[in-house]
DNA sequence: GTAACTGCAAACGCTTTGCACTCCC
DNA sequence: GGGAGTGCAAAGCGTTTGCAGTTAC
């Protein structure tokens, strides 16, 4: 998604576009490791030295609300952020805390299976794989 | 779980019985709908009026150790407690924060080949399911 | 120009911690 | 009797809120 898609998304709900919201922006949905609000917000610092936790979370409702991210909260402290809202596997390394995104075919055929099998559409999912990474932490 | 097998089970691992540890595991396990720590100090207080709700996270903290339950983060600011760590899906009801637990061979058998697909095996798992129930809120 | 947005700081809510008292074993 | 567990209250920490100043349009 480049600047201009943005900018239309937020123009067409009736939001200002600011820089810090595009830079918000543009960070989040860059990323496919989950990154918190406090990472997001450290990360920024450095291109934008007066921005402000508040902002960051504040964006980031908006970011929810205009479906460009999805808030999952796993066993830890923090909130985190993914761009991806379609069905895939959140990879998660318990120990150091990283997570990916894991897509393929196949689970998307499971998937539709297994919806089938239940009768009814549920308006959202999450999938959590856990591992432990021996070489982190 | 009677409650000797839970008595066994705190013993066999160095941890005293008591009267609040067990009722807090006795009403944990017997629930289906993930209560909260404070759902289960509310409803504890009733029958134990001096229970306390540091007892309470200290207690789940403690089930949570002998893997007689798992802790859940949902897009909520609480902690839900779930007794059953096998495979299965949460149904979660968005609007009303209901939770409940979806067991079904067929889930499994398509579980184990998105497993086997992926080459390798995690340590553990969790899928939920999001609804929107009308009736409710 | 003005309504929306930002940055700051205080408030909030759930969870954890520390400690004196209590009670299993 | 002694050490683990409890209850209470304070502290902790990520997140939300309120507001004066600022900025997009």
């Amino acid at each position: 998604m480049d600047d201009q898609e943005i900018i239309n998304i937020f123009r067409e709900h009736g939001f200002k576009v600011t820089t810090q919201r595009l830079a918000i922006c543009k960070f989040t949905l860059s990323r496919k490791d989950h990154p918190s609000a406090d990472q997001i917000y450290q990360a920024l610092k450095i291109d934008y030295p007066t921005i402000s936790l508040g902002t960051v979370y504040k964006t980031l409702d908006l970011l929810e609300e205009l479906r460009l991210v999805q808030k999952l909260r796993f066993n830890e402290s923090s909130i985190r952020f993914d761009p991806d809202l379609n069905l895939h596997i959140n990879m998660v390394y318990s120990k150091c805390g990283k997570i990916y995104d894991y897509k393929a075919d196949s689970v998307n055929k499971m998937w539709d299976t297994i919806i089938l099998d239940l009768g009814f559409k549920p308006i959202g999912q999450r999938i959590d794989l856990y591992y432990e990474c021996d070489n982190c932490k």
